[in-house]
DNA sequence: TCGCAGAATTAAAACGATTCAACGCCCGCT
DNA sequence: AGCGGGCGTTGAATCGTTTTAATTCTGCGA
């Protein structure tokens, strides 16, 4: 059926180690060879079989990356930045979607681990812990993206979603409204809890002003647009005067809700910013303000510390790499 | 290092071949045996090796999808709709993104080849078709997915373009349009050349309506928003009182760049309708109309029509499934 | 008691690429 | 002529699982 490594070298004429030299080391092999095995290889339409080499190699030559959500474009922008990185170093990506879900998140650990691959970037859901010490006793570097585990017993590359929160807040604060909805969940999404634990900070240093936590079960636009209804069958008394959600999918979902309904205005009568800052953030009905990640970079850098790490070997020193972020001020929080 | 099944076999004294029954055929083992392998395998943490099963099999357990854009909420769509197929038959999906990059698409495919996938999923870009046919004869099945191929070798699932494009050219007719520009490219995707010739059949049957067409290197928010700062530079009187754009991505950026300048509005002056109804589009500034595809119906049938094909073997009749879009009316194009 | 069907288990042969120690060869040097 | 050292090449062993044919075991009917 498929031709064989054994073939090539049968019909060129040589062995099948130097089929293998040619493939992998053909400096090591005269030029005169290397012409007619690939001459072989091309006749017999030849395709290695990567499983035979995995096989031998002990590791696979991808990585894995675990997302949150792949219709969120700030997920996919980190995953274009950790390819980026990996293709640099002729690997591939894995992406899998846990889709919030504990279930999805631990079949793709299981995957990941039967493929051997080079390493797990995870954004993780709920207490995964121990599954990922486990993980990396058996050799697998592990790098969480976007959030930082509290023992700093793994590598991570996150953005201080704390200070995010707060600089959300703070600017709501600033442009003079008091009655702020933190609107977000699961709380098992850490991000969620640290950007409502800055929006509290900011909110303690305003005297006045006071915060409302609204749950959802995801951060999808389809939560955001429920929240907004809810808003909306509000008495006008009783709504806040600003939204912080916690992404922009849920700020997108909460702003189509608001908009059905003329007599409540964004921004005149509720502000309101996202977090992310994706691309569609300022092309909304009103151009939504937000508090922008570097996305691309932290799957650049995620790769580049998982590659890092799995050179370090054991006594590899866990790194946390954090960057800043950064407040975008649109039309959805101006005046 | 890693623990392999002859550890466990040693361990729960039984061999290898009962061993690898209790993973495969527990129902052929008897259940004290069962027991006590289980035992050694969560004693030993034991995790299969995939590479070691696959190239035993011959097969991987994947199956391989090229899209052209991850970006494009429209292909993470029809992602999600090929997971869910392939999940009821154990499969995964390893999703590539060509990035309208020939080269990206040719290495994504040797990358799918050299593991051996159960069958490829492909939106292609440019003439691949003897890559394709080599890929077949190899013994993997492939599937088309949004776009047909003219000689009918290949299954394919796709929408009718040209019908889309019919859809949306005759709506902005219906409004009174007459100066109607169709913005898209590159010319070696066939979707855009499909809405195209939609375009032109919709512009023949009005007479008095004239079509321009301006080319894009790309179907991404920024291509369109370079094409919206063209039209701005334009004299108001030679602009087009519509905008027919070949995807959503285009389209938003066409207004982002629109509405950036007070002077030129939409729909009053320039009515503008995309393309897929990404979830974004009733979301955009001007909420905006579109041509809705079933995305992850796509994907599903995809991947159903691969499985048949797989089964069906050599004679197996390639199939053709063509959806119908549907108009999509929003503000962008009222009045 | 013997034989035998059927179930449970085993041992060995794949799968296909990579690697490594060993080997042959040619060349230059003494 | 003899020797040593590269270079190119070889062949066999190896990775870990699945599968098959062969083997042992069990109980049951004749």
């Amino acid at each position: 059926m498929s031709v064989s490594v054994r073939e090539v070298a049968a019909t060129a004429g040589v062995s099948v180690g130097t089929v293998s030299n040619v493939l992998n080391r053909p400096d090591k092999v005269s030029p005169s060879t290397v012409e007619r095995v690939q001459a072989a290889i091309s006749q017999l339409g030849f395709v290695r079989n990567d499983a035979a080499r995995q096989l031998r190699a002990g590791r696979s030559r991808s990585i894995g990356l675990v997302v949150l959500d792949v219709a969120n474009p700030f997920f996919t922008d980190v995953a274009r930045g950790a390819e980026d990185r990996a293709a640099e170093d002729g690997l591939t990506v894995l992406l899998g979607n846990s889709d919030e879900n504990p279930g999805r998140q631990s079949a793709y650990l299981d995957l990941f681990e039967e493929q051997r691959v080079h390493g797990v970037l995870i954004s993780p859901l709920g207490d995964v812990g121990d599954r990922l010490s486990r993980l990396r006793a058996r050799g697998t570097p592990t790098v969480l993206v976007d959030r930082e585990i509290a023992d700093r017993s793994f590598s991570s590359v996150a953005v201080d979603d704390v200070a995010g929160g707060y600089l959300a807040v703070s600017h709501l604060a600033a442009i003079g409204r008091t009655r702020i909805a933190f609107v977000g969940g699961p709380h098992s999404i850490r991000q969620v809890v640290d950007r409502l634990e800055g929006a509290r900070k900011a909110v303690a240093e305003h005297p006045g002003v006071v915060l409302e936590t609204i749950d959802t079960d995801s951060l999808s636009v389809l939560q955001g647009r429920s929240v907004g209804e809810q808003l909306l069958a509000r008495p006008a008394g009783e709504r806040p005067d600003a939204v912080f959600a916690a992404n922009d999918l849920l700020a997108m979902g909460v702003l189509q809700a608001l908009n059905m309904l003329g007599d409540v205005r964004v921004p005149r009568d509720i502000a309101l910013i996202g977090y992310d800052d994706i691309a569609f953030a300022s092309a909304a009905v009103v151009p939504l303000s937000s508090i922008r990640q570097p996305s691309a970079l932290i799957g650049y850098t995620a790769v580049d510390l998982l590659m890092r790490e799995a050179e370090g070997g054991e006594d590899f020193e866990h790194e946390q790499i954090q960057f800043q972020p950064e407040l975008i001020i649109r039309e959805s929080t101006a005046g």
